[in-house]
DNA sequence: GGTATAGGTCTCATATAGAGACCGAATTTG
DNA sequence: CAAATTCGGTCTCTATATGAGACCTATACC
């Protein structure tokens, strides 16, 4: 749907806005992932090691949690500290900016809770009414 | 990581708690998903037609469009009206629930647009760091 | 010597996202 | 009268992201 001459998108390019480096799109990218909000309400309970995340949240793989707690890393929202014991151990926390996070994390949270009755009558009304045709 | 004897996801069991069929997950899902949220912002202009909404959405393909609209009218937050005319014309618009969605999600793009500082500092000395090993 | 723990990386299979061609009916343009 | 455009999609094909699970190095325990 790029075929337009004047758009949108030239619009947003006028006012400096992009798309792909979108400061909401880059916070909601993290949220929407599928470990980022489990993994940051585990941390509230404070600091853990990383196989013990593993043990607390039992269905992610080990390469999607490193890849979780890296990104939420480098932006700064968790924070990753090595002790040099023997073997090494690996301790993560949430850092100020992962803790104001889960203020607005918590609202959303609260609205889904809240809201799921009505979803699911929504979606069976939905689905009923699709396997009619 | 399933291979615990006495794990988190049994006392998760144990509280009726199932990781597939979480509330919260099923809401962040589309949250995160990657057009939702501009389409909600879109939407809250007032009603939109298909293509109305093709061209707000630049970047966005018919697919894409098709399906998110889909699945945000399955779970109540988009109604979907079809006018007898000639082309056939498609309107969608929020429903009372996708209305009420956009308090928190405000918050959590308040929080994001707040916060895009400190999170390019944080990214930026990441990268830093990484690339003088 | 075998087993376990630490914190990962690597490969491969599958699921999801995206680009873009195509559709049928009707209306507009040349 | 023929060609192009508009409506709201669907379909196919490819690129990217996700996930399961084997593997790794080093140390300590039995």
């Amino acid at each position: 749907m790029q075929d337009l001459k004047l758009s949108k998108r030239d619009e947003w390019e006028a006012m400096g806005f992009d798309l792909n480096n979108c400061p909401v799109r880059s916070v909601l990218d993290h949220v929407g992932a599928k470990w980022t909000v489990l993994i940051l309400f585990e941390l509230q309970n404070g600091a853990q090691r990383f196989n013990a995340l593993g043990r607390a949240l039992p269905d992610i793989s080990k390469r999607m949690l490193t890849q979780t707690l890296r990104d939420l890393e480098r932006d700064g929202m968790v924070k990753r500290q090595v002790f040099d014991t023997k073997p090494p151990s690996v301790a993560y926390s949430l850092t100020d900016m992962g803790q104001s996070l889960m203020t607005p994390l918590l609202g959303l949270v609260g609205w889904a809770e809240a809201q799921m009755p009505a979803v699911q009558t929504a979606r069976k009304a939905y689905d009923e009414q699709a396997a009619r045709l």
